[in-house]
DNA sequence: TAAGGCATAATGTATAGACATATTGAACGC
DNA sequence: GCGTTCAATATGTCTATACATTATGCCTTA
């Protein structure tokens, strides 16, 4: 049996995804719900919170709670760890490096990174699903925030996968793009110069600390980013 | 002043972000908190649950309250709506209407929208930001799920905004990928042949009935997707 | 009539206590 | 030794109550 503040709790949400209660309509008052299921007020308010802050529902004293207009502006998604991606669909993943560099930052986009003059970690990569170049990786680790990262061997793990393991980020911002392949993106994703690849740029932080930049170039005839989302 | 409860809660989360609790460590048991924070073990409780809820912590009867492992497998992201996101960044929104029929479902595409010989709405139009197009648009819409937008006016309204405030959809499939534009694309976008373009294809429910199906294909030069995600 | 004050009614937060439920670990019996 | 039982313990849920907070709308007053 599920508890009551959470049968009180679906059966309000159920009334408004199913459009009998409608944006603007108020719900009855607290102490009308606890006549109406025959519970505490404080059942009835551990009932409500949730929909409050999931923003199905907007609560104001003295007025009453009302169904809150649908929020317009997104939809969820999913970005999956590539590793983790391609194993779930039974494929073998294998990480290839390709340059493995450290030194003081010295472009805008290190400094942006690490500061002036931090200790950065660069490296370029090639994700494979099972013999097939999968993506192509060049990512930038700050090793004043992450000093652990200079000791990893990255020569067959994926950097992304043992970061999301072991740095606990609080923030992610993604960039998603398109760009045509030039030569030597063709050339490492074995595709033609000219064709059409998805761009996921990612800046990671830790608090108020920078993490890492990663910009990654998938093939887009081989990838396409699947999310799915469930309202509520 | 923020809520006790909040305070607790923060106090935790902080501390299991920064480190200090580390993954399989065990959180004071609810009658050690209530002597530290001093609050009964109500409130103790309330700021637990969110935690739990989030994933954060585990929490076994008669064992205790474990910090969690990080989840690994994803990072979240907004796909915003298109008109939404012209207009909060200060550009006027337009639809233009290409093509616009009403006819039953005869392809494959439209029978898994609407079933075998079901009514749908098929549209084409135009997305621009200030004078520019941003994005082209193929819409399905399944009639018989929406019956109303038989009577819209879509020659300047975008479908896409009007059936997120009229449809509470509760679930959403979103498919991203990249493509070079072919000739009418890259007419319409007004770009060159052999441009990329990101392409947003998704698939909306309203509980077990399809509604819409819709392919965005945006100018990759001009448009990226953009997300933020704070954890917690 | 308009400005301001005030009782009222709703939600917000917190307490103490009760009983339910699940799991651990020790005591017990074979 | 090994499995079983059982009490202890921590979380899960719910109640009844209390006081805080805030917006409403009436009522008073200039």
């Amino acid at each position: 049996m599920k508890p009551l503040h959470q049968q009180i709790r679906d059966d309000i949400e159920q009334q408004i995804r199913s459009g009998a209660l409608k944006p603007g309509d108020r719900i009855p008052f607290e102490h009308e719900l606890m006549a109406q299921y025959g519970v505490s007020r404080m059942t009835v308010n551990k009932a409500l919170t949730p929909l409050d802050e999931a923003g199905l529902i907007e609560r104001r004293k003295r007025a009453g709670t009302f169904v809150r207009l649908p929020r317009l502006d997104s939809t969820v998604l999913d970005i999956p760890d590539i590793q983790h991606e391609i194993t779930a669909r039974g494929e073998t993943y294998r990480f290839e490096l390709l340059s493995y560099t450290i030194h003081k930052a010295n472009s805008d986009e290190e400094r942006e990174l690490a500061g002036d003059g931090g200790k950065i970690l660069v490296l370029t990569g090639l994700h494979f699903a099972s013999a097939k170049p999968l993506a192509f990786e060049r990512r930038l680790v700050n090793l004043d925030a992450v000093p652990e990262a200079e000791t990893i061997d990255f020569t067959r793990q994926s950097p992304g996968h043992w970061l999301l393991g072991v740095v606990p980020w609080t923030h992610v911002e993604n960039q998603i793009s398109a760009m045509v392949a030039e030569a030597q993106t063709a050339r490492h994703l074995r595709i033609d110069k000219g064709g059409a690849c998805l761009v996921v740029d990612r800046r990671t932080w830790r608090e108020k600390a920078r993490v890492t930049t990663v910009k990654q170039i998938f093939d887009g005839s081989a990838y396409r980013l699947i999310a799915r989302f469930d309202h509520g």
